[in-house]
RNA sequence: UCCCCGGUAGCUCAGCUGGUAGAGCAUGCGGCUGUUAACCGCCUUGUCGUAGGUUCAAGUCCUACCCGGGGAGCCA
């Protein structure tokens, strides 16, 4: 395969012949020679192929290529004389491969990102949608690089599975019943025992039950795949299906899991920060003037660590007006997060210990049987972008617990084994990687970081 | 799901207190001795989201619905 832009753009010096295959960014056409701006996706920029009468098929080819034509531009790598570029293409040849019809949707000029998103076919040649791809990609190599270095086992969690385990929202049903006719039951009820997994099934929510599973033979283990939420939550920082990461670890309690996200965190944006800093000044240029500085904030200092006890004193003593108000036993809300991150601490927070009241059944009782050992690292913008904790692995409080809260316990036998059997202190968080994404970029809404959007009334493409 | 805002040319938008629709860009054509989202000239483009209603007259006012955006809840 011939080089990349990417690669030609890294060389030392111009001279030789090269081959790019790429997409006109926009094609100028003057009197006696003609500027075609060739991007093949490898990097943020293009190269500059610059065509003359003596380039083959001058007049009858060249001079009528235009925006989103494939072309193949072969000729001499020189200096360019020109501002803007450091090389540029003499064209010795130059080859139209695809054309394209007088409606191309995409112009050189700037698209609203809801157009964009009606046209998610072409989306990804825009600048934008290029680079977040590119970023996406980095932070993904990021992820698998960071806990393989620190010996995590990546393990496979299952798309479909049969029980809302963790009690986190609404399910995709997976079946394969005829939906106007379904068999009956004896009482009259859908039979699910003639359904393909002759039971009610479902999208996983999560894959942090069979993470731990992972954590409790293989120590440190994560999960790296596609999470369903049947919501009906229409925001900027939703999905319907999105992309969850879930490391686990055994012998490992609440402040051994802050550490962990807190280099995760900074590890990954160091990584990101590297491989992409030309597609980051351009979020930081054209998207949101915060990026670069956020990067730095992230990857420079140390997280503020807080009790939520803390951090309701605060929230108390700040003299602000909240929309909801603030006491102990009350979640935080978004207001409050934002506060919290943004004005008060102006960089990532880590709050851990919620009351055990508004937090999940698993999660460890700590010992003023009060609150739990969670943690969220709230971050600017965002809010929370991590949501994790220690969890319970005491069998007679775990069963405690679901009690309380009124699960079924036969649900939850195999999650019980692994109190009964060689237990031992563990954690894990979630992270919802469109929302690093997010973050990473300055993109104002979560749509835009994904390649196909799945949301309430649209799964397009 | 709730609250607020919006839907006008292929795209981005303007269109005041109702008087039969406009600009830039794109496309097409022509020009320009190297351009940088090039520039200059000419041309083309509309069931003004959908359905009703008020009015002599509706893009403009009213109602319902659909779609989109922002915020909230839920969360990742």
């Amino acid at each position: 395969m011939d080089e990349l832009i990417r690669e030609i753009l890294a060389r030392p010096e111009a001279g030789g012949e090269v081959t790019v295959r790429g997409w006109l960014r926009t094609a100028r056409h003057a009197k006696k020679v003609s500027f075609l701006e060739v991007f093949d996706g490898s990097c943020m920029a293009g190269i500059q192929a610059v065509a003359g009468p003596e380039c083959a098929r001058f007049e009858d080819e060249v001079r009528g290529l235009g925006t989103g034509c494939a072309v193949e531009a072969v000729g001499e790598l020189v200096d360019s004389p020109g501002q803007g570029q450091r090389f540029e293409l003499h064209a010795r040849e130059v080859r139209l491969v695809g054309g394209v019809d007088d409606d191309y949707p995409l112009q050189k000029k700037r698209h609203g990102f809801e157009f964009l998103r009606t046209i998610a076919h072409l989306r990804p040649r825009t600048n934008t949608l290029g680079a977040v791809l590119r970023v996406r990609d980095a932070a993904s190599r990021a992820i698998d690089d960071f806990f393989h270095e620190r010996g995590f086992v990546q393990l496979h969690s299952p798309v479909i599975t049969l029980s809302d385990a963790e009690g986190a929202g609404d399910m995709f049903r997976v079946s394969t019943l005829d939906p106007s006719n379904p068999p009956r039951d004896d009482q009259g009820a859908v039979d699910y025992k003639q359904d393909f997994f002759e039971a009610p099934s479902y999208l996983t929510v999560s894959g942090q039950l069979e993470a731990e599973i992972g954590a409790l033979a293989l120590s440190r283990v994560y999960t790296f795949g596609p999470t369903f939420r049947a919501e009906n939550s229409n925001t900027s920082r939703h999905l319907a299906e999105f992309w969850m990461v879930e490391p686990e670890v055994a012998f490992c309690e609440i402040e051994g899991l802050a550490d962990l996200a807190e280099d995760f965190l900074k590890s990954v944006f160091r990584q990101v920060g590297e491989k992409c800093e030309d597609d980051l000044a351009f979020f930081d240029a054209r998207i949101d003037d915060s990026v670069l500085s956020t990067l730095e904030h992230v990857i420079e200092q140390p997280f503020e660590r807080i009790t939520y006890t803390e951090a309701v004193e605060i929230l108390e003593a700040s003299g602000r007006k909240f929309e909801f108000p603030v006491s102990w036993g009350a979640d935080l809300q978004s207001e409050h997060e934002r506060f919290l991150t943004e004005e008060h601490f102006g960089k990532p927070l880590i709050v851990t210990g919620y009351p055990k009241g508004i937090k999940a059944f698993y999660m460890y009782c700590n010992d003023d049987d009060q609150t739990v050992a969670a943690m969220d690292v709230l971050v600017p913008r965002i809010g929370e972008i991590i949501g994790g904790s220690q969890r319970e692995h005491r069998l007679d409080v775990l069963k405690r617990r679901i009690a309380d809260q009124g699960l079924p316990e036969e649900e939850y036998w195999w999650y019980l084994d692994l109190r009964r059997f060689g237990s031992v202190p563990h954690a894990g968080f979630g992270l919802g990687f469109e929302r690093l994404v997010q973050f990473m970029t300055g993109m104002a809404n979560i749509r835009d970081v994904i390649p196909f959007p799945r949301v309430p009334g649209n799964a397009s493409f």
